[in-house]
DNA sequence: ACGAGCACCTGACTGC
DNA sequence: TGCAGTCAGGTGCTCG
């Protein structure tokens, strides 16, 4: 579920079954899930087993548990095909689990928590909490990501200072998780064609109010994805419960190559773009003049 | 500074 | 039916 609107379903969902709750089971059914944890399996489960939890907390994509009586977090990434499930112990088993979590919830009893990945591009880890922008406790591995834009602390206007010196391309920089984060390929392609931005237009090109009107785009489409329920293709993007937003038919430009512009009714396309792909309006959103692609 | 390429993985789908 | 190739919502590294 990589996005931030997906990644803050889970986080909302997760919230009432592990706060508060005592870890009472870990088991490691795949440590290629727990390889950004510094230990085995073993190191892993010991520093979660009888802890309490306390409330998930999300920067970007980034998604983390404090542990309480401590300076440790347990931090989830999903990369391309997280999914964190709260089940019943003992339900169905869910395909592709790498971790199970068994907790005991003060107010709901016995939980388990489930940790599946397909392709395990993303997993778990206990890490020591530091202190980033804002004096905030992040997760080490998570202290060089950026505030994302529905953060209370995010300042558009700094940001907007920040896009406009770099000479790249805009999507490229939308997607430097360091600049701003949360943003992926789907909500990047949705808010530069709300913006009427082509790709490889120059942060420089910008002016601060073309440029903070695109982080206004950013910031409307992932509040109105999250309100959502994010986006769900297949059954990879799920909410705790396995439940699938409804996101995608709200979708302007991703995965709409050759399909007439919702705008302007022209035919948007698919193009390669840094190893992956990138689509938009030929008309609404035109190549920079002098910049090739 | 920045783009390109690659590595890490599984699985669904396409074309032959 | 099988097999090779392609593609997928991320991150982080190296190399120019």
């Amino acid at each position: 579920m990589p996005e931030l609107p997906e990644v803050e379903v889970v986080r909302a969902g997760l919230a009432p079954a592990v706060t508060g709750a005592r870890v009472e089971g870990v088991e490691v059914l795949d440590a290629r899930s727990i390889a950004r944890h510094d230990g085995d399996a073993a190191a892993f489960e010991a520093a979660l087993v009888g802890r309490t939890l306390g409330a998930p907390e999300r920067r970007g994509k980034f998604l983390w548990v404090p542990i309480r009586d401590g300076a440790d977090a347990l931090l989830a990434h999903l990369g391309m095909s997280g999914q964190v499930l709260v089940r019943e112990p003992g339900a169905a088993p869910d395909r592709h689990t790498r971790i199970r979590l068994l907790l005991d919830q003060p107010v709901h009893g016995p939980i388990e928590i489930r940790f599946a990945d397909q392709r395990i591009f993303g997993g778990l880890a206990v890490r020591p909490l530091v202190a980033a922008d804002g004096g905030r406790a992040v997760p080490d591995q998570a202290a060089h990501i950026s505030l994302d834009p529905i953060d209370a602390d995010f300042d558009a206007s700094v940001v907007a200072r920040r896009l406009r010196r770099r000479r790249q391309g805009v999507k490229a920089a939308l997607l430097d998780q360091t600049l701003v984060s949360g943003i992926g390929n789907i909500y990047a392609d949705e808010a530069l064609w709300r913006s009427r931005l082509h790709y490889a237009t120059p942060g420089e090109r910008l002016t601060q109010a073309r440029a903070l009107a695109l982080l206004a785009d950013v910031r409307d489409v992932l509040e109105q994805a999250l309100a959502e329920g994010g986006t769900s293709f297949d059954a990879q993007y799920v909410n705790v419960n396995g439940q699938a937003g409804y996101f995608e038919h709200s979708l302007h430009a991703y995965g709409r190559g050759g399909q007439p512009c919702h705008r302007c009714g022209a035919t948007m396309v698919r193009e390669p773009w840094a190893n992956r792909s990138s689509t938009r309006c030929p008309r609404c959103q035109r190549r920079p003049r002098g910049i090739a692609v």
